[in-house]
RNA sequence: GCCGGUGUGGCGGAAUGGCAGACGCGGAGCACUCAAAAUGCUUUGCUCGAAAGGGCGUGUGGGUUCGAGUCCCACCACCGGCACCA
């Protein structure tokens, strides 16, 4: 082995070990930067931004603010790393940065906790906050904690409620009476956003249940097409996942609402349908049997059509969400006796009650067409409804009207005799396709998208339809029957009047919880603090407060703004510094908010739009999800163990730790802990920091002495990382960190040692390239290296062009698109000398053989690919 | 079922249509050491071969191209979201 090794390194290996023996000198120590750094920096706060008179461009970078429900975790250690190294990044070239941070710190945990332990929840809460800052800011990220903030603070809070005011006023804020999700165990309610797939919901993890109550509602419906919309904006900024999502959850489906007159009823029924073209193969109708509609249907029934319908909406009640939704269940309904007359035909068809219509999704009613449906159809055979097929799919949708065969005798088209063996009626499959109309009088010979334009216009003409819009969203609900939440600006008047506390008066501040039973019980324990919940208004009525506080969400669905003016009492936010710095230019987070906080945040900026408070309408122009921290692969959890960020720091340092963060892969996926190496990352650093160490040339030097090729190496990384740290490519950056270190060792252990140029140039380029990731180290680097401190507030260096041009390039022969071999070539070369040399070389010789030559490709000065036959 | 995404060494991952596997982890060997740890150096896709040098190789099957991990078509697998939403 040892012969094939070069003399340079049987030397370098020497060398080292000698140094080692001779020297021990100072050895790298984590702990030890934190501790020296740590002060000053809290003394520099050099990452305030409140000068008015600063003119450079700004950048708005947020990570998503924490809930403080404990120490600082693995997933908060890596969001907060990237989303420090793009605001670090942005800083370094030349933008003034707002980068601040702030505590989601209202909700159930803190509440729960306080029940067990028998405290406040505000103690909980702020020693939560005060061990989490303390942390965040060892962790060393770039804040500007001038500008912190807690949403439980009456002073943050306040501005809920002015929200709240400004919605009320809007009517977009209201009271309705509606069946709403509940959490058992919490005892409150929920939004439709916080129920998981599952049925369970998202903090407590019980089965969901129905329950009548009236609550508030924010009316995010009114803004459906507008967050559906906007969606378009954000394509290629946001990731594809939760433009997805959004679109999915929103839910837009559009169609047309027809009325069928029913007998016996002096109103119509509308139904929503996507499908108006099959409005001729509607064979009967579906109401929701939990629907006011169906009662009063059934009101005006039979006595034994009353019967089986209460036993079975009895049935349908038992009935969990989780059972419900199951596609595959029978179907199951009641005849109510009852007929519709279908308006474009005015055929009499019977009228169903059945459980695969839902109450709350359009008009809680349908028109079934069994042939085309397969919901329908699964219906109309089980229960023996005729099938009519109006939709030939098996007719090619372009192309001339086809003439359809007539029966004699009834007048009507015929089912073709291909289309005879596809009949849903005998294969259970609903014709869901395109095709061309048949059996559908004026409409016949359309396909399906003009027969669905055809019939709305005819529908709408009449006077017994039009295009309509139905959405899967539903109003927000965002009232909570819980204690340590934004008290709801309302007073109830006896007659149950409602009274919005004046704007001057808040805010409306959560009293004591002296003498408070927070226990949950189903109705909020505000009610009880009767001191509070008691109030005489000014003309001597007495109210009583709204005990509910609002939804958590509704606090972080305007921090962005809050952070701005953080300090300003006299309104929510400064809109001229809304101007200035909003929207966010990066937001960073995860992804299970992809639904509930962006979905709420773009909705109520809208709102501050259309009130003139803000002049943008999506808040976030970027959007970066970062992946999760897992361990032994699920999650890591407090409840599940894992990995402790704490034991993690004080292992390997910060540094390492958020360069591990950075290194494992790109920002959105996932990190199995186990399949990095926070020790490797410590060991680099270390690496890096032994250069500064080796250093042993003055600020002042020329650069231009220094050993070439080590320059060019330190200006091809400075003219690179840019455009990788813009691409989220943080791993790469990383990477040519690595080979500009072991590039700069091996000049100076084998070349021109530490007092050469070159190296304390790569060594300053290294210091400030790593200032992105592990600030502690870098910024001990930039002292060594003769530099005051903050190195994070050193500009990033222009690379030198004469240095990146090429001298000489490596130059690949192929044949048949293999590489035989490469030749060292001037970048300036010809293709035919390029030709000469590839045919030249021995390589190619030696492939080509006796194959003759059919062509050959150059693409000089890098490749020639030369393809043979034989 | 619909929608979004991802498939590359033992592992994390890199690669404007032009040398696949940068960088790191892990492994092997060596140096230093009484020894170990730490550190440094060398090496490391699989495979045939003593070597020189071959063959194979980016989920599968096709296609475009002088040339495909990358572009196109059809599949497969996995992850995530939605789903009796008319």
């Amino acid at each position: 082995m040892a012969e094939d090794r070069s003399a340079d390194a049987r030397a370098a290996d020497a060398r080292t070990a000698d140094d080692r023996t001779a020297e021990h000198g100072p050895r790298y120590d984590a702990a030890a930067l934190q501790a020296k750094w740590l002060p000053r920096w809290d003394v520099l706060k050099s990452f305030r931004t409140d000068d008015p008179a600063d003119k450079r461009p700004r950048k708005y970078i947020l990570d998503m603010f924490s809930y403080p429900s404990g120490d600082l975790h693995m997933g908060h250690a890596e969001a907060f790393a990237l989303a420090d190294v793009l605001a670090r990044y942005w800083r370094q070239q030349g933008f003034n940065v707002l980068h601040p941070i702030g505590w989601d710190s209202f909700g159930l945990p803190a509440e729960n906790a306080a029940i067990k332990r028998g405290v406040d929840p505000r103690e909980w809460t702020y020693a939560n906050i005060a061990q989490q800052s303390a942390s965040m800011k060892q962790y060393a990220t770039s804040v500007d904690w001038d500008r912190e903030i807690a949403t439980s603070d009456p002073e943050y809070y306040k501005w809920n409620q002015w929200l709240f005011l400004k919605m009320y006023e809007k009517g977009l804020a209201y009271r309705k009476d509606s069946w709403v999700n509940w959490d058992p165990v919490d005892q409150t309610v929920l939004a439709n956003e916080q129920v998981l797939p599952d049925g369970t919901s998202d903090r407590s993890g019980a089965i969901v249940v129905k329950k009548k109550l009236t609550q508030w509602y924010f009316k995010i419906t009114d803004y459906a097409d507008r967050l559906l919309d906007d969606l378009n904006q954000l394509e290629g900024s946001w990731p594809p996942k939760v433009l997805a999502m959004q679109r999915n959850w929103i839910g837009r489906s559009q169609g047309a609402d027809v009325d069928f007159v029913i007998e016996g009823r002096e109103a119509r029924i509308t139904v929503f349908t996507t499908r108006p073209d099959t409005l001729y193969g509607t064979t009967f109708m579906v109401v929701a049997p939990d629907s006011d509609l169906a009662a009063e249907l059934v009101n005006g029934s039979t006595d034994a059509v009353r019967t089986s319908f209460a036993d079975y909406l009895v049935q349908v009640q038992k009935t969990t969400e989780i059972e419900r939704q199951d596609a595959s269940r029978e179907k199951t309904g009641v005849f109510l006796d009852r007929f519709a007359v279908n308006p474009i035909n005015g055929e009499r068809i019977p009228i169903w009650a059945a459980d695969y219509v839902l109450a709350d999704y359009g008009h809680g009613a349908v028109m079934a067409v069994p042939a085309h449906d397969q919901r329908d159809l699964d219906f109309a055979r089980k229960f023996g409804l005729p099938v009519r097929v109006v939709l030939d799919t098996n007719q090619p949708v372009t192309g001339a009207i086809p003439v359809l065969p007539i029966n004699p005798e009834t007048g009507e088209a015929e089912l073709p005799d291909d289309l005879a063996p596809l009949d849903p009626a005998h294969t259970g499959v609903a014709l869901t396709g395109d095709g061309r109309m048949i059996n559908s009088g004026s409409l016949n010979g359309l396909s399906k998208s003009n027969a669905i334009k055809r019939i709305t216009e005819q529908l709408d003409a009449a006077g017994n339809g039009r295009a309509s819009k139905n959405y899967r969203l539903r109003d927000w609900l965002i009232s909570r029957q819980r204690f340590w939440g934004t008290p709801i600006p309302i007073f109830h008047a006896e007659d149950g009047e409602l009274v919005p506390v004046p704007e001057e008066q808040l805010p409306v501040r959560l009293p004591s919880t002296e003498g408070l039973d927070l226990q949950p019980k189903g109705i909020s324990p505000l009610g009880a603090a009767d001191d509070w919940v008691n109030v005489t208004l000014p003309d001597g009525r007495a109210v009583r407060r709204d005990p509910d506080t609002m939804d958590t969400f509704v606090d972080s669905s305007w921090y962005f703004l809050r952070f701005l003016s953080p300090r300003d009492d006299t309104r929510a936010f400064d809109p001229k510094e809304a101007d200035k710095w909003a929207p966010v230019d990066q937001y960073i987070g995860g992804v299970e908010h992809a639904i509930l906080h962006l979905l709420y945040a773009r909705f109520i900026t809208k709102v501050l739009f259309d009130l003139g408070y803000v002049n943008f309408t999506e808040p976030f122009s970027a959007l970066l999800n970062q992946g999760m921290v897992l361990s032994g692969g699920s999650k890591m959890s407090k409840s599940r163990g894992g990995v402790n960020l704490g034991d993690e720091i004080t292992a390997h340092g910060v540094d390492a730790i958020r360069l591990t963060m950075v290194f494992a892969g790109p920002p959105e996926d996932d990190i199995n802990w186990e399949d990095v190496s926070p020790a490797g990352s410590a060991k680099f650093l270390a690496r890096a920091w032994r250069l500064a160490q080796d250093v042993t040339s003055a600020p002042e030097i020329e650069w231009r002495t220094g050993d070439h090729a080590l320059r060019r190496i330190t200006h091809h990384f400075l003219a690179e990382a840019p455009g990788l740290i813009e691409a989220f490519k943080f791993n790469v950056v990383v990477a040519r960190l690595m080979e500009l270190v072991n590039a700069t060792r091996k000049v100076i252990d084998s070349g021109a040692g530490g007092a050469d140029a070159a190296v304390r140039e790569a060594t300053e380029t290294v210091a400030l390239g790593l200032s992105l990731f592990a600030p502690y180290t870098a910024e001990e680097m930039w002292e060594q290296l003769g530099y005051p401190p903050p190195v994070a507030l050193y500009g990033w260096r222009k690379a030198d062009k004469t240095l990146l041009v090429e001298t000489s390039i490596t130059a690949v022969f192929q044949v048949d698109g293999k590489v035989r071999d490469k030749a060292e070539v001037s970048p300036k070369i010809d293709q035919a000398d390029l030709e000469k040399l590839a045919l030249a070389s021995a390589g190619v010789v030696r492939a080509l053989g006796d194959r003759s030559i059919v062509t050959v490709i150059v693409r000089a000065p890098r490749i020639v690919n030369i393809a043979t036959k034989p």
